[in-house]
DNA sequence: AATGAAAACTAATCAGC
DNA sequence: GCTGATTAGTTTTCATT
């Protein structure tokens, strides 16, 4: 992981799409050569993937709400996490400290939809209840982080 | 927009790197015919964009946190939004209801710089205080979404 | 670990349906 | 709006340094 590296996941993290010939240029680097580490940082798992964003409206999900859950008592939390795993309405899902347990973002049709998936998550086994947020307005998501990858305090080796 | 184009955006939204020639095997379309569709998809902005998904810790993000921000009295929201933007750490942004105005995910080396970034975003004009969530293990994130895009309850038009 | 050239494949364009 | 063919460009492999 040196900088050569960085700028190409900045590139990519930003077009997931890039040539990688153009990759090669913006790196100064040939195609092959560029190629072959990226290879590497996916087979290292640095780059999990790459997924076309879709804005969400345009296919028939306009309610984004994001739900704190409480858990207590009972329940077997990794079974709960199943659980939560089995909702394809649940796009993040995390394991979090503060007031909440678990913190999730939803995305579905409608309100009735949302009333119907946080009556599910409500009754499931070790959840005492839910909090939820619902989203006016998304003013943007999932940007290309922060240092831009770049000018990271990061481990060189390997 | 129909089932062909929800069944390209699921297959794009999970390998964003899918060839034309894979996508119309995928849908039964030859190569020009998914090509097409999808430049439509793109200029109509039902696909916004693709992004390659890296592992945060591996260049050097190593915390997580979910920030509810109050606002009150004198601040203008506009302005206010302005300079959230600017904060790159912020890789998330809604503005909600609930008990809080807007809601963010950001992402940051250490815990200082997460110290330091609520700071700054405490002394924004218009802020009155904050609310931090910080995510202790992430479970998923971005998950190719609730109803796959099929069976959707969408105007088919155009 | 990178290069340059070659082979295989894909993207992009276009005439025709 | 799709197909099938064509051309241009890219990915991928490989011998070489």
């Amino acid at each position: 992981m040196d900088d050569v590296d960085r700028k190409i996941i900045q590139v990519l993290r930003e077009a997931g799409r890039t040539s990688y010939v153009a990759l090669g240029k913006e790196v100064g680097l040939s195609s092959p050569a560029v190629h072959e580490r990226v290879n590497k940082l996916e087979a290292q798992g640095v780059i999990t993937g790459y997924h076309a964003s879709v804005d969400p409206t345009a296919i028939g999900l306009g309610v984004t709400a994001l739900v704190g859950i409480y858990t207590g008592g009972s329940g077997d939390e990794s079974v709960l996490l199943e659980e939560l795993r089995k909702m394809p309405e649940i796009e993040d899902c995390m394991y979090v400290a503060g007031d909440e347990s678990y913190f999730v973002k939803i995305r579905v049709t409608d309100m009735l939809a949302l009333e119907r998936l946080l009556l599910a998550i409500g009754e499931l086994k070790g959840v005492t209840r839910t909090r939820t947020t619902i989203a006016i307005s998304t003013k943007w998501e999932g940007r290309a982080g922060g240092k831009s990858g770049l000018d990271a305090d990061v481990d060189d080796s390997e």
